[in-house]
DNA sequence: GTCTAAAACTGATCTAAATCATATTGCCGC
DNA sequence: GCGGCAATATGATTTAGATCAGTTTTAGAC
């Protein structure tokens, strides 16, 4: 976590693509007053599960796993999150402490804009606290599918599932089919979806004989989306 | 569904435990001009899954459980509510259709505010958006507690844990211990935590037979708390 | 009251996925 | 280069909980 200069956020890349694009001027000269950069390491922590909210993080470069540890402590991965998404707004808002730990999956630089900058500019902003709104709106349905979806499909399903979702968020287009421009490893895509690392190899490797999708190392292709669709149980 | 007098929002009995108690005349004479009531029959729906969302809820009496259908139509219980919660205000404010069915668990009182009504006062009123912010947080903190719970805990586990969530929102304290007042069947209970009916009547009467709880057809007392809590693992 | 249907209960069997145990492979530091 | 460690891979075993099958109890209609 090491500081650097501070840039600012009216010509940040992130900005048009995340909550703050519809700030003005004085509010975005307010944040660049009240807020830090840092680079994290691949693996660092962000903030933890359980610990007091200080401030809002706004992603500018590289993405972040966000989980929650289970009772004998293995990680429930909940959400993932990239340039121009935020973290730990919603502990700011429900007044809570952070609800899970966010660690860096690659290298990141990530601005923290302190509590109080922030709010108070959600206060005064309609427009962007109906963004929120939206979004929190987006994220509680996906965490409700992925509650059903654990509880009710089976373990194929899930990934085949898990695959066609990073595919939404992560696929480029390319001659051979979808490659998922995100290198997770098994474990990580086991903690996804509640099942172990030994049962995610063996699905992928399954996958892989029925050349649903082609694996070199972590970067996966996915060959054949309806054949994964319908292994997920989303089309008959 | 059917309907009878109208009542004012101003007298109703749920305002002051919802969102709307921070409203104003103007505001409430608005819903009033704007909505309808209707009675609906245990086993009644309210909406349904998929279907477009013309309005919010506000549940005046009875109690309700939203659930959405798997794959194979089994239904998954994502969310209990009662006198006093919206149902409904998410769809509204992320423009998507209904997200879950609503069914009455009881026989239900419940005003249905126009899309259009609700949307004007929410935007207009700062401190009601922030309710609804605070709102949406806890319940997504919920979800995701329900998916990492589903994912990692044992059906046992999470039985116990079942019982304890009833408890603190809907236990009253008695001689015995605390009964909880909402009565759900076994395969109701089953739905909330991804467990088959056998299963959670075997668990039931399983922490029957061990003194945790009391058991009367559906009405459930809570005997011995640290057992249960212990059970669910939520305590060492 | 009887009749019917749904809910609650119980036991036997089956199976998906966890767990346990080992290789094998790839990668980073030196 | 080599050594060590983590990730990947694969096989054998176990088990929690689903599924299947049946009985008993309760609730509601008439």
């Amino acid at each position: 976590m090491s500081k650097r200069q501070t840039p600012i956020c009216e010509t940040c890349e992130s900005r048009d693509t995340n909550l703050f694009c519809s700030l003005h001027a004085p509010e975005l000269e307010s944040f660049n007053r009240h807020k830090t950069q840092n680079r994290y390491r691949k693996g660092q922590i962000i903030f933890y599960d359980g610990n007091q909210a200080f401030g809002v993080f706004c992603i500018q470069r590289g993405r972040v796993k966000l989980y929650k540890l289970g009772p004998q402590g293995h990680p429930q991965i909940v959400r993932l999150a990239g340039p121009g998404n935020l973290l730990g707004y919603r502990s700011l808002l429900s007044n809570e402490p952070y609800h899970a730990t966010a660690e860096a999956l690659e290298d990141c630089d990530i601005c923290c804009i302190d509590r109080e900058a922030f709010l108070s500019v959600a206060r005064g902003n309609q427009d962007m606290a109906f963004k929120l709104l939206r979004k929190l709106s987006q994220e509680l349905r996906q965490a409700e599918d992925l509650a059903t979806s654990i509880a009710q499909k089976s373990a194929r399903e899930r990934m085949a599932e898990l695959l066609i979702h990073l595919k939404e968020a992560y696929g480029r287009q390319e001659s051979l089919g979808f490659s998922i421009d995100l290198h997770l490893s098994r474990e990580e895509m086991g903690e996804m979806i509640g099942i172990t690392q030994e049962t995610a190899i063996r699905l992928l490797s399954d996958f892989k004989k029925s050349k649903f999708i082609h694996v070199n190392e972590r970067q996966i292709t996915i060959l054949n989306l309806p054949a994964l669709l319908h292994a997920a149980a989303l089309e008959v």
